[in-house]
DNA sequence: CTGTTAGCGCGTTCAA
DNA sequence: TTGAACGCGCTAACAG
């Protein structure tokens, strides 16, 4: 493609149309008060005639900042990052600033440059739920700064991360599940690489180690319907009366699956998710799942960069927003 | 936010430490291969050890490109979307090219000041799926150029658009259910201001005009799962044996209510979607939709884009990718 | 209140 | 092959 910026005419046009300079058609279009109306007047005039438009990028450079955050996730069809998504334009644009997403398509080798495009092209990242393993991003993220991560921790201690507290969840969902009398479970794990998988192993043995007439066997599992569906048959041959699969995707998937083949649940087989989509609640029959306020992580992730950017202290980085179960 | 777009060091630094010219770090920087091996290595060495990046709002405001595309959609919970984005993300990366996506959250009244800021970062934009009334849209274009529509179309004849059948595909449904004996449909409407819907309403009135013994009623819908769920008393109300849903999301809404309530899919009711998208296939029993080639759709519109820019003739716009039926 | 000057960081002519 | 000079389009500091 060529040039493609600036087709429109330039401030200086302007200018020379309504016969002042440059700058004053600046604060006029920007609205500064200390123009005199008359003049005012007739650069606005001359703009509407002249069909002008400020450039947003060469008053990016000038001013030093964008206004533009980028939200960079790993793949737009879990709803869940659309929820954190909604959080962050929510709470951004109160500040007027617009919200950019990228996309890295599940493909983990791309997160950093796609990453870091997107930083190029905006002021500040919030990266959420990146996979990359933890030497790339801890080289990676001093590049981006103003960043905050959203499900990853870091060593870098200036950098302030956001985590949900899985162990939680998982311990409601296997509390809640030992309270129906389940004994032998199934985990259905996370995609490889999958970094918020490990806190859920982790509660899963501490929830063993508690309960000595637990038993947890640990499947192939995935992040979407699909590797959901696929598990089903794992699933089965377990022999386990209740499955937690990795998120409501997966555990959406494997009920599809299930009800195919005429498997009863829960009577046959329970089933749990996690995050709490919508798409829980009108699952056949409903999930149980956990509540995951991502909304207000994304808002929360928000608040922590712009507290970075104000040169604020370090903020307190790692809290951890709870968690609630929901059936 | 103050001043967060370029803190490292700035090409003149790089010049300095490598005791050459800037003009020639730039040639390194983008290899170009006129300038000596062994000064060329002096350059890469002294970027490498102050850890330059070139800005690329710089680079982007003097190239007059920033090789950035944006997709503006109106709902990322919908995963037709995704679809799109992902043919888009594609097509464009094969030429060097981002892709960066900008939702409206279904607030139609700021679909214009959304697109406009995506189109103030990027070279071009893809609108898809726009819900502004046909005036504003008419007005918002040429602002926008280079830019091509998705699912809309326009008056201005140099700005290309990419429109799905429709109509054939709702054909088909209706040919697929009056093939099994239906003679009383329920349509559920697209929401509010949805442009896709009149063609819809259109290929209905249309099958209903050469089948006299079909009959049609049109109730309020939307596109989204909670749509379709809210919308099954209606559809019970109306005592029609089968509906068409607007898309395969109110569909999958209107499904699970009737699961809920005990009537069965498709004895009872046959429930029929449009765009197919993974869900349709995990869905209890599994919908019978229209399949829209929506990847496609994005490779295509990027194909447009880069027609376009070229300059070239104006593509015939408005050719119809047409969507097949599945089961 | 307005204009002049300088500069954001980089790419690219044009001479040398 | 290299560098000096100018331009991208706009905003900010300073003078007047």
């Amino acid at each position: 493609m060529g040039r493609v910026l600036k087709d429109g005419p330039k401030i200086g046009e302007v200018a020379a149309a309504a016969g002042v300079s440059r700058a004053t058609v600046s604060r006029v279009m920007n609205g500064q008060s200390t123009v005199a109306p008359d003049i005012a007047d007739r650069v606005r005039e001359a703009a509407a005639e002249l069909n002008y438009r400020p450039s947003t990028l060469a008053r990016s450079l000038s001013l030093g900042r964008s206004s533009t955050v980028a939200v960079v996730v790993p793949d737009l069809r879990n709803p869940m990052f659309h929820q954190v998504l909604r959080g962050v334009m929510d709470a951004s644009e109160a500040e007027d600033y617009r919200t950019l997403v990228a996309e890295t398509a599940d493909r983990t080798a791309d997160e950093s440059a796609v990453a870091q495009e997107a930083r190029a092209r905006c002021d500040a990242v919030i990266l959420v739920n990146p996979r990359m393993p933890q030497e790339a991003l801890e080289e990676l993220l001093p590049q981006l700064r103003p960043v905050v991560l959203v499900n990853r921790t870091t060593a870098h201690e200036d950098i302030p991360s956001l985590v949900i507290d899985h162990a939680q969840g998982i311990h409601r969902l296997v509390d809640h599940l030992a309270g129906l009398g389940h004994r032998h479970l199934a985990y259905l794990r996370g995609p490889a690489g999958s970094i918020s998988d490990i806190p859920r192993r982790e509660a899963l043995a501490d929830a063993v180690a508690r309960r000595p007439e637990l038993r947890v066997d640990h499947l192939a599992g995935g992040s979407t319907i699909d590797a959901g569906f696929e598990a089903a048959d794992q699933v089965l041959a377990s022999e386990a009366t209740a499955v937690v699969a990795f998120n409501d995707l997966t555990a959406f998937g494997l009920l599809a699956r299930l009800n195919e083949s005429g498997v009863r649940v829960p009577d046959g087989l329970s089933v749990t998710g996690f995050d709490d989509i919508e798409l829980a609640r009108f699952a056949n029959p409903a999930l149980t799942t956990v509540n995951v306020p991502h909304a207000e992580l994304g808002r929360r992730a928000w608040q922590l960069l712009a507290e970075v950017v104000a040169g604020g202290p370090v903020p307190a980085s790692g809290r951890r927003p709870r968690p609630s179960s929901r059936s």
